[in-house]
RNA sequence: GCCCACGUAGCUCAGUAGGUAGAGCACUUCCUUGGUAAGGAAGAGGUUCACCGGUUCGAUCCCGGUCGUGGGCUCCA
């Protein structure tokens, strides 16, 4: 080892004995804010404050406030949560912790689940840990020694990791009497830690995996300051009021019963409406779009079904009825009759592509576990479509949908994420089909430029896909629009196509939704407005309002007037003064407030007052039709 | 499906060493005719506290189970 390392730090190229730490170099130079540095990085690899360095190189410092060091401090206070539950708790094992956004999590294999007042005390070990600014000791060790120390003290879930490292040495980190297996680094010392809260305990299979053990998972946030722990927790209650079943039920938009059974929503007037003028909007742009309306039936025989796969792969989804002796299968997806359509003449090149689209009914059986809201339902409609074209189409077409997409998430406003889904394990079709499809895929991405991440192994059965997903007001991710491209089906059901030169050939198949299911488009897209729907969505789009009974007939006259206009509108005509009524208008997130009092008759004008604004404009109702059409026509 | 928590009037919630349940809003009626975020009064409303069992002289409250909801895990539009 050379004697001495060469450190480039801060503008500045000094010479060091090796094994020098970052602190002792920090030390040499006036650094501000340092107890803001919580790590270091040489040659941009993160290193302790502590970690002796025996290499040249530059070193950088990583504050507390930085995507980095939020990781690290997140991390390490993992570590501490870890420490306190051991404390408590001696015969759990440790398994894994790491950071997350907003936090952190540890996961437990115990004996007993932990109730909220373990938690509590769970909490309170912390901040004395954190009072008492213990250190975080690093230690190398070989790996043998690692697996032989966990071993004596029973952490078997760290010997099984270390067995799954390539590595000859492992790293330790200790914090009072407890160490734990760490890549690290971590935070100098507990006292870091400066503003941490436990949110909730939930249990989570050790490695992802069902078949696995149930470990108990604790989930905590933690930010550098209290301030920034309370405006995340200030975040998390207001979007609590975004809440689609909060406000599904407060606008009176849907309801799911137990009498009735669940994930199954029963769509009252408003929200019944607002699905229309989604799918009114949806099969407009299809049109527009070559694509050409169908309509399939709702259960199909069980044969079918076989035939395409379904029953193979799909069955634990399904629903199954029996008529006449005959098994049918609920559909839970919309493709076969699709098929059966373009099956039903001989299609030429000529013909392609087709696309048929449905605004399809479908029904899942959905673990009970996963039923949330309007987002993960047992029945639901999906704007489903599926192109049939020459596998020379189907670059063009895969490009056309991620526009189609991207057209329609803009109009709605959404920001989303891309992912490409891989061959699943469970799945049919041959591995060159599947290439094929996915790299259509990939290069359709490529082509536009569009950021995705890969998700291996998560396609669907029969082919691969693009997903688009958006995010819930608390940002959980949900999966609207995908994309998936299917060498198979046709190939199972004999869908052929004459070419040019008179041979029959197989068409490939797309499968696509825009906006997934409409159901949980809705609930995302409640929560995305707040309930304020812009004024082409609102269910009601104006209130007139009386100020006395002199006025109602007026108000009548002028909400008939706003009827003929096509603008949806309703009349309060009860007895109630006029700040009750826009009271209640504001808190249905009415678009507009149209009030009639004396002034306006005499005038024949309306009080107008916009949703958002605390003033009152005077119009004719012309003057308001004509604004009213345009913010309409323009979707603000 | 798995882990934890929860399940009281239409809604939001209170409640009790275990002794047959309460508020506000909403609803109905009456008074009030009032100009931009809640006018006043009265009344009705729970087959009695999700459901089924158990303990007990007696259970909304304790115990067990079922169903559902919420937060996660797994899975997915």
């Amino acid at each position: 080892m050379k004697s001495s390392i060469e450190i480039q730090f801060q503008d500045q190229l000094n010479s060091y004995p090796a094994g020098a730490t970052p602190n002792d170099i920090i030390d040499t130079v006036s650094v501000k804010n340092r107890s803001d540095i919580v790590a270091a990085e040489i040659n941009g690899r993160p290193v302790d404050l502590t970690t002796p360095l025996t290499e040249s190189g530059t070193l950088d410092l990583i504050v507390v406030d930085s995507a980095k060091g939020l990781d690290i401090l997140r991390h390490s206070s993992a570590h501490i949560m870890a420490q306190a539950v051991k404390e408590l708790f001696p015969e759990v094992k440790v398994t894994i912790g790491p950071s997350i956004e907003d936090g952190f999590y540890y996961d437990f294999d115990v004996f007993r689940p932990f109730t909220p007042e373990d938690l509590e005390k769970i909490e309170s070990r912390m901040k004395e840990i954190v009072k008492s600014r213990l250190p975080f000791r690093r230690k190398v060790m070989s790996r043998d020694e690692a697996i032989r120390y966990f071993e004596e003290t029973g952490e078997t879930y760290k010997v099984e990791i270390i067995g799954a490292i390539d590595a000859e040495d492992v790293t330790l980190y200790s914090q009072g009497e407890f160490t734990d297996l760490c890549r690290g680094p971590h935070i100098p010392n507990s006292g870091f830690v400066k503003a941490f809260k436990l949110m909730k305990v939930a249990g989570a299979y050790w490695r992802g995996d069902e078949r696995n053990r149930m470990l108990q998972r604790i989930y905590g946030a933690a930010f550098p300051s209290k301030e920034k722990l309370k405006k995340h927790l200030d975040l998390i209650e207001e979007a609590k009021k975004r809440d689609h079943r909060k406000l599904g039920k407060e606008l009176d938009l849907f309801s799911i019963l137990d009498e009735a059974g669940p994930g199954m929503v029963i769509w009252h007037p408003k929200g019944a409406l607002l699905r229309y003028l989604v799918e009114d909007f949806e099969r407009k742009e299809h049109l527009k779009r070559g694509y050409e309306l169908v309509v399939g039936p709702q259960i199909l025989k069980r044969e079918l079904w076989e035939k395409s796969g379904h029953f193979e792969n799909y069955r634990e989804n399904m629903y199954f009825t029996n008529v006449d002796e005959i098994d049918y299968g609920i559909k839970p997806m919309n493709c076969l009759a699709h098929m059966l359509i373009y099956k039903s003449r001989i299609r030429s090149y000529r013909d392609l592509p087709i696309r048929y689209f449905e605004l399809g009914v479908v029904h899942r059986h959905e673990k009970s576990g996963v039923l949330h809201g309007l987002l993960r339902v047992r029945q639901f409609t999906q704007d489903d479509a599926h192109i049939l074209c020459t596998p020379e189409q189907l670059n063009d077409e895969i490009l056309n949908i991620i526009n189609f997409v991207r057209d329609v998430m803009g109009i709605f406003g959404f920001e989303y994420t891309m992912e490409l889904s891989t061959r699943p394990e469970k799945s049919i079709g041959t591995d060159e089909d599947w290439d094929r499809a996915t790299n259509a895929l990939k290069k359709a991405l490529l082509d536009l430029g569009v950021e995705h991440e890969i998700n291996e192994g998560d396609g669907a059965f029969y082919g691969p896909k693009i997903d688009i997903k958006l995010k819930d007001a608390l940002s959980r991710s949900w999966q609207c629009a995908t994309i998936q491209c299917d060498f198979t089906l046709p190939e199972r059901f004999g869908l052929t196509y004459v070419d040019k030169d008179g041979e029959r050939k197989r068409p490939v198949m797309i499968h696509r939704v825009v906006l997934g299911a409409i159901e949980r488009f809705l609930g995302v897209l409640i929560e995305h407005y707040a309930g304020a729907f812009p004024l082409w969505l609102a269910p009601v789009q104006a209130v007139v309002m009386t100020i006395t009974d002199r006025h109602d007939a007026y108000a009548r006259d002028l909400k008939q007037r706003l009827d003929e206009n096509n603008v949806r509108v309703e009349l309060d005509d009860r007895n109630e003064k006029i700040g009750f009524k826009i009271r209640e208008a504001r808190n249905r997130k009415i678009p507009y407030m149209l009030v009639v009092g004396d002034k306006e008759i005499e005038e024949n004008r309306i009080g107008v007052r916009k949703r958002g604004q605390d003033n009152t404009v005077s119009m004719t109702v012309d003057e308001f039709v004509s604004q009213f059409d345009n913010e309409v026509k323009s979707r603000l």
